[in-house]
Formats: structure tokens, sequence, C-alpha cells
DNA sequence: TAGACTAATGTTACGGGTAACTCAATAATT
DNA sequence: AATTATTGAGTTACCCGTAACATTAGTCTA
């Protein structure tokens, strides 16, 4: 290589033996004597060597374990919780995370995707379900296991993990309507791309439709998901209909600000509107309402898309598609 | 390689030329015609060639563009925050984060450092100024630029950015002092190291005995430093030491647990007891008081990292130590 | 038009490991 | 003792690019 790192032929003369055989020994494989340990692990030792990975892998007929994980961003707590699930997972087992984030856009993933999988990856996680034409093409022609999280594909790739979000948000529809209430609002942020809280949007519509009930109005801000726009947004969408009933918002960040916007507005929650979130994220439990929202186990969710890749990666794929599901939690803000 | 990969040689073949000719069109490096240009890369486009860096690397003088970047987890919005800025930053200049969480613990840094130096990366981002022996001897030999981030290191392996940890404890604890308070506590968590936690309440104590106050309550627990360790672990402080005046948390989450415990037990803040947190961090934005708070540029601290180490690999390092400061905000809670 | 220079391309030799093969020495079997 | 395994080690070729050098064709100058 470049400069001055020990080489395995420097270990191997140091000891007295042939590369092949300090190779086997650093790696234990092949038969090599007792004595021809010692000795060249000796070296090792007192040349402080480390072996060269690329090289290993150049050479050998193996993948590397590299695994390519890309994210949207690390500003929600959803991704990072995921993240850690996975890195956690894939640490255990000796495979490092390659991290890649994608700002929510595709283009950026592609640029990602090309680079990450010119390192040789063993597999990627990939966020989200929508890829360029090209990351597919580029995707399907990497032959390594890809696992795409978050918004569930039943027809992936390769493997997807995660869960429904339309049916998340039809579901919130459905118990919303369950409820009584018929007038409804959703507040969200729109990102640049079709995504998995358009997903939800949607099918919280769906649902209201099918109830036969017509009046949803949607607002969704130029921002991120947190408390302000939260705050703001259901400001601005009650000035624009003040007769609103319910709001169902993105996430849990963003409801809090809606619970709170009512609370200085001196609307009484749930009695004049209801107020309802989503990912049962930490933020709820400071909040002095029990909030009602969708619970989602974003860390299982990384942790088992590790899981899935790393059985791919050892033979063991069984299933492609793998729901962890949501669970509907009904608080007091309904 | 491994599989069915299209190799160089096999674009260059299809286009009638020879490796070589085929690398430098595609790398755009030396000189060739217009025409053999469009014939190597309508070969390309048309394979869906994608470049084996590993090779790349390993044929060249040149170093990766990995970068390894450890962070003791992301369960804390903190790390996630300077992970963000630092691989916002290192993507920009087409550097990819090597992720390693060593969930706090110096051995799993080491065993990581291990690993990840295998990968020939271009320089290491490390969270956190200790580390073990066989670290630093790895770290040192490694030949690579690296940069200690969060708790400013005066004397680094190679380069630190972060702020004074101590300091900022010690100011707080002056500042408590200055407001008349003496009877003081701190709640906190530990972790199996002493960390950037610790040396703030080292400050926060040395302020207090400094000002001839001798009345110092830690309370350390064994957990999260979150909400609920931060109500309960009041709880448990006052219990035991009920006529505390003030207390300052190890982060604001904690604090706010902290504030909802005084609230719940009637206690008032400032007037009863006074708290403050650290951090500044985004659970501050919905809490009805101002918080007593340090501001940390958690962004810009990984952005910065980033940066310095990118310099230091284009040749343009100048100093070794960068303090990002921190700010003592004064609000209403104490 | 020879000689000198430049542009375009080809050839060779690695880099740091590992697979596959070879070979010698020792151990086990008949 | 001769034959056959087994073990411990060495040799060679190769993975896929790139640096360095070599070569050829084409252009320009005197």
């Amino acid at each position: 290589m470049n400069n001055n790192k020990i080489s395995l032929e420097e270990v191997a003369k140091a000891a007295g033996v042939s590369k092949m055989t300090a190779s086997r020994v650093i790696r234990n494989k092949g038969s090599f004597s007792e004595k021809t340990r010692t000795k060249v692990m000796a070296e090792v030792e007192r040349l402080g060597y480390l072996p060269n990975r690329l090289a290993s892998v150049f050479a050998g007929d193996i993948n590397s374990t590299f695994v390519g994980v890309s994210i949207p961003d690390l500003g929600n707590e959803v991704f990072g919780l995921m993240l850690e699930g996975i890195d956690r997972k894939l640490g255990a087992f000796s495979h490092q995370s390659i991290l890649g984030m994608t700002q929510h856009a595709l283009n950026q993933e592609e640029a990602w995707i090309k680079t990450v999988l010119s390192w040789q990856p063993a597999g990627l996680i990939l966020t989200g379900r929508s890829h360029t034409q090209k990351s597919q093409a580029m995707l399907k022609a990497a032959g390594i296991p890809i696992v795409e999280i978050w918004d569930l594909n039943s027809s992936p790739i390769d493997m997807s993990v995660g869960i429904n979000h339309y049916d998340s948000g039809y579901e919130m529809g459905r118990y919303l309507v369950g409820k009584g209430y018929r007038k409804l609002g959703y507040v969200g942020t729109s990102h640049l791309t079709a995504n998995a809280a358009t997903a939800r949007m949607n099918g919280f519509t769906k649902a209201i439709e099918d109830a036969g009930s017509r009046f949803t109005k949607h607002l969704c801000l130029h921002d991120n998901p947190g408390f302000y726009p939260g705050f703001y947004g259901t400001e601005q969408l009650l000035a624009s209909s003040p007769d609103i009933e319910a709001i169902f918002y993105q996430n849990d960040n963003m409801a809090v600000g809606g619970l709170n916007y009512c609370e200085t507005k001196g609307q009484k929650v749930p009695d004049d509107i209801a107020i309802a979130g989503w990912g049962d994220l930490p933020i709820l439990s400071i909040v002095p309402y029990k909030m009602t929202t969708v619970r989602v186990p974003h860390l299982r969710l990384g942790r088992m898309a590790a899981e899935v890749l790393l059985d791919a990666l050892h033979g063991n794929a069984t299933r492609n598609s793998y729901d962890v599901g949501f669970i509907l939690i009904p608080g007091s803000t309904t």
C-alpha cells in the first residue's frame, strides 16, 4: 500500500515462514504446527500487524463485511432508533455499517448507492421503497441481499421489513370516524418524494371516504415534522377550517405542537378538538395527556432488518416480506 | 472478483481498447480521443459497469474515502445531531462514514478501531478522549488524521474538536452560587467509563467548593439520561436531602423530568427549588418554562470535526485543538 | 522531408492478500 | 518394509485496477 504499514510479508519474513503460512496462522485456517503459530503470532504482536481487509476481500472470493445503510436523516429520532437497532445487530455479527443520508432525495440515494456498491458491500439496507429507475437497476445487478426497511413492500427488490403505513393511516381514520368525528384534518410536512407519511395520509383519507364522510382537510408544510410546525400548522389549518373536529398528525412531535396550540387558545382536548399522533415517540412521555397514537417498534424494525440481512448472507433467507406491525393506541386526546 | 460483476477489462474489450485506455476515460485522466471516450462510455452505460473501488484504492497510492466515526449510542439525540453534522459534511466531499457504536465501552471501541483500521480508512472521528492503551497505540501507528470530538482535548492523539465540559460544569456551579444557592445537587447517570458528563459534574463540584460552600449531593443512576431517570432521580435525591435548593442535571431531558417531579409535588420552580439542565436539547421547546441550560452547538460540532478532518486530508491542518465553545443560558428555572 | 514534439494508446509490473496446487516429511496401515 | 494417509509448509497464479514506462501515429517546425 502506501505508507509504512506492516504487511503480511514482513510478518512472515520476521517469523521465518512464507506469506501463506503466516496467512493460515492468522486466519486460523488450514494446517500449521503449534511452533509456527507461536512464532507468527509473536511477530504479529511485536510489529502491531493489522491485516488489510481490502486486500482480503479483493483476493478472496468472499464479500466484505460492509453493509450500506441509507436513512433519510437523523433529525428525526425515528431513524436514529432504527439505525441504532441495525448497527447493534450488525456489530454483534462483525459487520460494519456504511452510513448514507439521503435527505429524502431519491437522486441523492442513487448517487450513494453507486458509491457504496463500488465498495463491494455484503448487503444493503435502504429506508423507503421508492428508488429511481437507475437505482433499481443497480440494486438488482448487484447480486447482494438488499433490505428495504420502514415502508413495507410486498414486492420488494429483494426483501422488505416494515409496516404498512397506508393501513396505519386507514386504521386511524376508521378509529376517529368510529369515535364520531366527521370533520377531519391532517397536518404533516411534504418532502420531495412520495414517502411513508404520504401513504399514511392517503390511508387516512380513504378510511374517511369509505365511511361516507367527505370532509378532510390536508395541510402539508414545507418543514421538518417537529413541534413548531405542528403548532403553526394547527393554527393555519384551524384558521381556514374552524369547524374541524379532529386532527391526525404526521407524527407525535407535530401532534404535541398541535396540542400545545389548542391549550394556548383555550380549546379543550378532546372536547373541542381531538388530536392524534403517530409513532409513539419519546416526547409523549412528558405530555400531561395520554396521546392517541400509533405505536411502531422502531428499534426492533432496525434489528429485524439487520437480522433478515444476516440470514440472507448465511443463506437462510426464507420469506422476503416481513411485517413487524403497528398498534393503534387510543388515548385521552380523542 | 467473485460473481458476475462487470470488470473494467470487459468494458475495454467491448469498446475495443485496452484496460488502461478505458481506465483513463472513466477517470477522465490522461489523454484520449473524443471518439474513444464515446465508445468507452457507451459500453460503461450499456454494461452497467461500476468500478471496484477496493481495487482502485489497492492499486493506486491513494487512501480510501472511508472515514470511521465512533459514537457511544444514538439513543441520545446529542450524538445523533453530531453524526448528522459529520456525515453531511463528509458526504458533500465524497467521503463515507463507517459507523461504530461503542455503547460507552472502551474495549468495544478498541475492537471497533481494530476492525475499521483494517479497512484502510482515510481518517477517523472518535467521540470522547479516553481510549485504551492499545487503542492509542493503534491510532498513533495508523498514520491517518484522527479527530477526537465532544470532549476537548488539549493534547489529543492528533486533533480535537469539542468543548470543555469541565468548564461548562464549573460555570454552571458558579452561576448558581452567584444566584445565592448554597445547597446544591447533581443528578446524572453513570456509565462504565469516565466521560464528559462526569467532567461536568466535577467542574460543577469544584466551582461550589471554590465558592466556599461544601454542600453538594451527587446522584448517579445506572440508566439512560432521559426524562424518567430525571424524574425518579430527583425524587430520590430530595428524599435523602430535602433541603437542596438547586439541582444541576446531566442534560435537559433529565432536567425536564426533574421539573416535572417538582410540579407534581407542588414544589415551586424556582422559588422552592431551582433546576438547571445542559445541552439546550429539543425537549426544551415544549416546556412551559425557559430552562436554565448550557447551549452546545451539536450539529456544528460534527460539521467542524468533519471539516478539520478533511482539511488534514488535504494537507491544510493548522491547529490541533478546536474549542467550539458553549454558552450558559439563564432561564426562569433558576 | 527529416527531426522533434505531442497526442493517443498499449504493455508491464505491481499492491496485499488468498485459493489451489505441489511437495516433503512424518504417521498410520497392511 | 512398502504403501498409503496425513500434516505442515512452500509456490504460483490471480483478484481489478493504476502508475510508470513504451510505443505508435500524427502534427508541426525548420
